[in-house]
DNA sequence: GCGTCTCCATACCCGGAGGGTATCGGCTGT
DNA sequence: ACAGCCGATACCCTCCGGGTATGGAGACGC
């Protein structure tokens, strides 16, 4: 199965219309018929039903459409970091949510521009669900990850902090004032949760990222369960006190499985070196 | 990048040699140069570094090779996969390795008829490391694993079976005519390694199958300690000794991840509860 | 140091695949 | 029953993939 074809079938599963996908191709409706036809004749089986108005994917089209994302995903992952790869000045690309690494990488990045096999480290600010997807399309080399609120199985992985849960309230809370609180006391509180990571909490809103979970505690709408380190990138208008109970997470590096790169290996090496030390003075 | 471009691309990397490369992809050598040139224009990076003597891959085109087997194997597991969810009958693919099944296989697929929703179900027997390897290209759907033995994080699991250890000897071995032994016991025998496996030990043999090693042990060339439920499809002339304090083995299923097929739910369901229920009569 | 050999690139030709326009055929909804 | 929509087919043209013949540069031998 070529490229080409694949695109072209997955762009016709998404429409499920043979004008919009040739449309969102840039080219013409009967060259996209002739090459599914055919894609379909090789494969020996049908992926579409067409119908007088629009088609459906087939149980194998259901098949392919799913499988066929992730090894286009994967072709345009090795063309990425083969191109990377070529660039004249190696770099390593840390992709990162803001506040999401627990303070560490100002530590870290110091540390490794010391090492004398460092290179250039480009630092690439992104959103919680983006971080996963830049590692995984290979516009990134390595990220933050907390441990049990995101999916590590896809990825290599070394645990740097482990944190304990405070949580974010507007200033006349009427546990504001507390010096720890147990997750008994949130129970009937709208607990914040982030779009794309796993959490118990079910009730309250869902969040993007942290300025909207942040505007959204300041107005009382919601109350969020929060890594410490959070605490220190939190604005200064909202309160943040200890949740004695709630489950630690653990920040993690991670990078693709695989990777063989002795500049990842010796960011890697420097930043749990730091963080054990840091962890150790604290 | 086209599929055809990285097949092209990846028979010269391994050849590191244009004219062999084109002999085994069955074309001439000229066209081969042609895409591989084409290719690096597109892509802006060398990945080949020519020489009077044979060629050796760039740092992008290392990159290149590695990355790009992982993403033809997934070009080549959606193919694979489209083509059997569309044959007629559709039917469940069980990869087993000789005596991997914990003894569970024969009762999980006679509870698995039983059931409404059951369709035809091929038991695909084969070897240790081509269980995964069948798993990935998606000629099977599912296979028993051994846990802490085998890498599961690539797929899906579910354990079904935890099982000790015994110890697989020859009739006349000092330790046969005990009823069980230590580690400590076997601390000076050749205890022999799977291929493909990770195991404890790396003194002793490697054996890439049952059969080797039942005639490796049968020799007096070595020992092997194995789960216990490979006791049963022990040739004849071994004896098999409980080894009270061998690292515990774990029966798994395992399946590709993000797999959404009813039957295979259903399978898994099955032999989850049939797994449970022999356990609890044991 | 020169010839020779090896190996990849280039030049050129041919057939077929990919893309375009025009049009047909079938299902649907009114 | 008819109009309209949508995918398939027919036909043409261009360009790409593959072939043969040959050039050119580095490596090895004498």
């Amino acid at each position: 199965m070529e490229t080409r074809e694949l695109v072209y079938f997955l762009a016709v599963a998404e429409e499920l219309h043979f004008g919009r996908a040739a449309e969102r191709l840039g080219i013409t409706q009967p060259p996209l018929s002739r090459t599914i036809l055919r894609l379909e004749r090789r494969l020996g089986v049908p992926l579409l039903e067409r119908g007088g108005r629009g088609t459906v994917l087939t149980a194998a089209g259901e098949v392919l459409a799913r499988e066929g994302v992730k090894a286009l995903a994967s072709m345009e992952a090795a063309e990425r970091r083969a191109r990377r790869a070529g660039r004249a000045e190696p770099r390593l690309v840390v992709a990162v949510k803001p506040g999401g690494d627990g303070g560490l990488l100002p530590a870290i990045l110091t540390a490794y521009r010391d090492e004398a096999a460092a290179i250039e480290v480009k630092v690439l600010v992104c959103g919680v669900a983006e971080r996963a997807a830049r590692l995984r399309d290979g516009t990134a080399d390595v990220t933050f990850l907390h441990d049990p609120l995101e999916d590590l199985t896809e990825f290599d992985s070394e645990p740097l902090l482990r944190e304990r849960g405070v949580v974010a309230l507007p200033p006349g809370h009427r546990l504001a004032e507390r010096t720890s609180v147990t997750m008994a006391d949130l129970r009937d509180e709208p607990l914040a949760r982030w779009r794309g990571l796993r959490g118990p909490h079910t009730c309250g809103p869902e969040v993007r990222d942290g300025a909207e979970l942040m505007q959204l505690v300041a107005l009382g709408i919601a109350v969020a369960v929060v890594p410490e380190s959070a605490a220190a990138v939190m604005r200064g208008d909202l309160v943040c006190v200890p949740v004695t109970d709630a489950a630690p997470t653990t920040v993690v590096l991670a990078w693709p499985r695989d990777t063989r790169s002795p500049a990842l290996a010796a960011f890697v090496h420097t930043a749990t070196r730091v963080a054990t030390a840091a962890h150790r003075s604290s």
